[in-house]
DNA sequence: CTCGGTTGGATTATAGGCGT
DNA sequence: ACGCCTATAATCCAACCGAG
């Protein structure tokens, strides 16, 4: 903690950094062979690397960091753009520190083609006297021009897990993207690789098995959606009182029904991992959400192709 | 060659136990 | 109650890899 010892690791000073920002600032974009080239050797003429005993910056480690640096640049921006105004609740917030990185995201159903798409953000709400409240939903990769109503008690519900709550033998949704095609799939877990978790979230992988064909593949949280065996199972928790608060600070009313498993540890992810009769796609797309429990053939629209940007 | 994503090591922050 | 020490969690950062 005090008093470290030189450090064994490679690390820019902070006036490369301030060097390298510069460039990049000036060229926004990654910079050709020489530039970095003549980084690399502007910095190791400096005195900061020239000394006896000092590290030589190489190379590959200047392209490196414009590498990383471009690429977090770019992900900052990915951050999907929510009108102020609107007292917009977004669709992954932040809540409490929970294990998968505080994050809990929604999905919402369109009522376009039945399918379900990630929320970016709730943009406003509004009651309704005969029908359940609803929510101005903005997808995620879709501009306001998208946006649609949606009933908060059918069509929205809570997509994130925390991947302590996922163990060996739990029967789960797995979304499998292929060349043609991405779509969820009844799969299981066969084991869990726990990770430290950092300011990207959750980074354990589960090894899953696909029900469908047996084969398997290691996936992160984000591509695994609990698999809702009995329909009543899900109850409001503590989640959704924090979500209650964040929300309606901006006024935006919560699925009642859409508790998720954030509370504490081991959440009812699943009733059971061989209470379950679903074992195939089909199942799936027929009864393995939680959609079902509207009865209203949402789960084949969930089942069916989810677009994911391409 | 670039981009997006992953990995692993290092550093920093925090919580908890223990002795005084 | 306080300070010290240790373990763990959280975060940061460089390196690497595969796809296109």
């Amino acid at each position: 903690m005090t008093g470290q010892a030189p450090s064994l690791v490679f690390r820019f000073t902070d006036t490369e950094v301030a060097k390298m920002e510069e460039v990049l600032r000036d060229l926004n974009a990654m910079p050709k062979h020489p530039v970095i080239q003549g980084l690399t050797d502007d910095f190791n003429a400096s005195q900061d690397r020239s000394g006896d005993g000092k590290v030589l910056v190489q190379y590959n480690q200047v392209r490196n960091w414009f590498q990383n640096r471009r690429s977090v640049q770019s992900r900052k921006m990915m951050v999907p753009p929510v009108a102020e105004e609107h007292h917009p609740v977004a669709g992954s917030y932040s809540g409490n520190s929970s294990s998968d990185g505080g994050h809990v995201q929604f999905e919402a159903k369109s009522a376009r083609n039945g399918a379900w798409y990630n929320v970016a953000a709730f943009m406003s709400h509004r009651f309704i006297e005969t029908r359940d409240p609803e929510v101005l939903v903005r997808f995620t990769w879709l501009g306001p021009e998208e946006d649609e109503w949606v009933d908060v008690c059918k069509c929205v519900r809570v997509r994130s897990l925390q991947c302590v709550a996922v163990l060996p033998g739990d029967i789960i949704m797995c979304f499998k993207e292929g060349k043609e095609q991405a779509r969820y799939f009844d799969a299981h877990v066969l084991q869990v690789q726990r990770r430290r978790h950092d300011v990207r979230g959750c980074r354990c992988r589960f090894l899953v098995c696909y029900d469908h064909d047996h084969s398997e593949e290691f996936v992160p949280l984000n591509k695994v959606c609990r698999r809702s065996v009995h329909q009543k199972a899900q109850k409001p928790h503590e989640m959704m009182d924090v979500n209650t608060d964040k929300v309606t600070g901006g006024g935006v009313p919560i699925p009642p029904d859409q508790g998720g498993p954030s509370d504490k540890p081991v959440a009812p992810l699943l009733d059971s991992p061989t209470s379950t009769g679903s074992n195939s796609v089909a199942d799936v797309e027929a009864g393995g959400t939680e959609a079902t429990r509207n009865g209203e053939g949402a789960d084949e629209a969930h089942g069916d192709k989810i677009d994911v940007g391409a």
